[in-house]
DNA sequence: AACCACATTGCAACCGGTTGCAATTACCAT
DNA sequence: ATGGTAATTGCAACCGGTTGCAATGTGGTT
């Protein structure tokens, strides 16, 4: 049983069933030239000996590895793992396979392209809303077919994206907060170099701008991670915390949550939030959070699909597939103010 | 600048470096003989150039591709994103490259050792404690060298494997439960074909035999997941709970948690809980969960070195790497009963 | 100057496939 | 039979590298 099989290749096919090695590659490529009886004869060999096209060997003349670099700078973050289970299923689905890299911290894509380059990936998505827009940038200069998922809209002319509007995110959570009658609020960022924070913000800030009753503030954490979430709200409670935070993710709001309840308050009645994501934990009904939900099904679905359609036409027009965004109400807000009739 | 720049390749290095393909060829490898003198002017022309030597390629000589199978079914649990991020960086650092498969239930592992043959992976990393050994065994036998990561303890004679012994975890849990002084206890486990969950509930099982005067009970949930756990914990208190449960992970037990508080019940007062993994989440003050930590760094660096082991010694030795697993005690069993002295 | 060991280099074959092209075969109508 | 067209097939070159081997170059020794 042990036996270290070697591995088959296409002459010991050949041989054993006495036609050219030509033809035992046609015998497995779709619509190429071969007799029907041909075919028959060499899957009948193959099957016997076990043998599996060398997808890399053929990469090398077909030019196609089916090889996606799958990239990613965030793995404390739960919602990516629901990422990368869609981004895989996604991918398998279409014979694609990821080649997972993770860039914990690194911001430089000079060495992520270069090994990228040398297992010659047919294309690249990036699937991070901290990385800047010149990482994906750089790959499209170099000539690789890329998604930036999660992207900022608008981000780049060169490259294609697949995320939602966080400007209008933003908007959406200020609308939500005074909606609530709150009116002293904040925003508790992710981190300030990532473009999805700064969207939010700004969004948030443009909005509440037409409040001019409203006290506003805003502050960062030092990652979408629960523990940034933690700190950056125990900082704001030692000083004056405002009556409501728009948090820019869910986990940074469950340590924002977490850092409140330690400090003997309790959401809603003393501090409202709204997280941003609404991953499957923000709906556990020990957690409960009220949130602005992100299509990430749709978002993956398109970063696949652009680029399986970036893969057989390179030169086909740049796009971005952006989706809306709705808020999920769950219990970590004060009730809607029911303004009585007449 | 967005030019479609052809890659570059050795000939025409080899050309402009007025060298032989050869010489280039050394110039890239350790140790290879080539003079100073030429792998300096190689190595600036092919600087110049943008050249990067084609890993695939290469792969078909030196039968090496530093691809790893990474493949895992769960991609429901927060301690797997915890698993991608060590065993990516980790085989990063080792200059191996993780080639991710998502199981998502599969069970048959003819399509993914086809696949991954196909891809001539250098090795295979299972991560999982739900799929039978026999998966593993299925890659062993076609010669492809494999490490089963969180496989059962002395699982098979023919493959490596990295983890913990869950019987002792199950025999630990146990003892805590005793030390607690509870005299109705359960085991909440996950999917009744797991090792990891049978393994547990034996070593429960055995060292509850000795109290004899104590309840016993058990149950399963239908895989490691929130859910499951809620929908489990639910049918318990439709009927009459134990007063503690061992739950065989931690996940399952925040959704426990979860069941247990919609309930009106609390923790541990009504009923106590211990998780299993200490997860990153099992910490969060707002879940303050008392499980049994499984060293998963160690575990991970013990498979990435083991595969590694593997590859440069296809006939060594098989090993077992066990470790010890302890119990992190937070809120959710109640406090140990002092003995008063004499 | 002759000799030798050793370092460096290029040639050519090979890794496991694919593919253009020409040769062969099969099939069909006359 | 005969000719013609279309389907099959194999040859050989190629994809981008690596490597054994023989040829050449280098330096040191006597």
């Amino acid at each position: 049983m042990a036996t270290v099989s070697k591995v088959v290749t296409l002459k010991e096919v050949a041989k054993l069933a006495g036609v050219s090695r030509s033809a035992v590659s046609r015998s497995f490529t779709d619509g190429a030239s071969v007799s029907a009886k041909t075919r028959e004869k060499v899957h009948a060999v193959a099957q016997e000996l076990g043998y599996q096209p060398n997808a890399l060997a053929s990469s090398l003349t077909t030019g196609r590895t089916k090889l996606i670099g799958l990239v990613s700078n965030n793995f404390h973050n739960p919602v990516f793992l629901e990422v990368f289970d869609l981004f895989t299923r996604s991918l398998q689905d279409r014979g694609l396979r990821p080649l997972l890299v993770n860039l914990s911290d690194e911001t430089d894509p000079d060495s992520t392209l270069q090994m990228l380059q040398q297992y010659s990936v047919d294309g690249v998505i990036i699937a991070s809303s901290t990385l800047p827009p010149s990482f994906a940038q750089a790959f499209h200069d170099a000539g690789m077919p890329v998604v930036h998922s999660f992207a900022r809209a608008n981000q780049s002319p060169d490259v294609c994206i697949a995320g939602v509007d966080n400007i209008q995110c933003g908007r959406i959570a200020a609308h939500t907060l005074m909606q609530r009658g709150y009116t002293d609020v904040a925003f508790l960022g992710g981190p300030a170099s990532a473009t999805s924070t700064q969207d939010r913000l700004s969004g948030f800030l443009e909005t509440l701008s037409t409040h001019t009753q409203v006290k506003v503030g805003h502050s960062f954490a030092a990652a979408y991670a629960f523990e940034a979430g933690r700190d950056a709200m125990q900082t704001q409670l030692s000083g004056t915390p405002a009556q409501a935070y728009f948090c820019g993710d869910d986990v940074l709001s469950i340590g924002a949550l977490s850092a409140i309840q330690s400090a003997g308050l309790t959401v809603p009645d003393d501090i409202g939030l709204i997280g941003f994501n609404d991953m499957e934990m923000a709906g556990w009904q020990n957690i409960n959070l009220t949130t602005i939900r992100q299509p990430v099904k749709d978002i993956i679905a398109s970063s696949v699909d652009l680029i399986t359609s970036l893969l057989n036409e390179p030169a086909r027009a740049v796009e971005a597939r952006l989706f809306a965004c709705h808020i999920i109400e769950r219990g970590t807000l004060k009730p809607i103010i029911v303004v009585p009739e007449q």
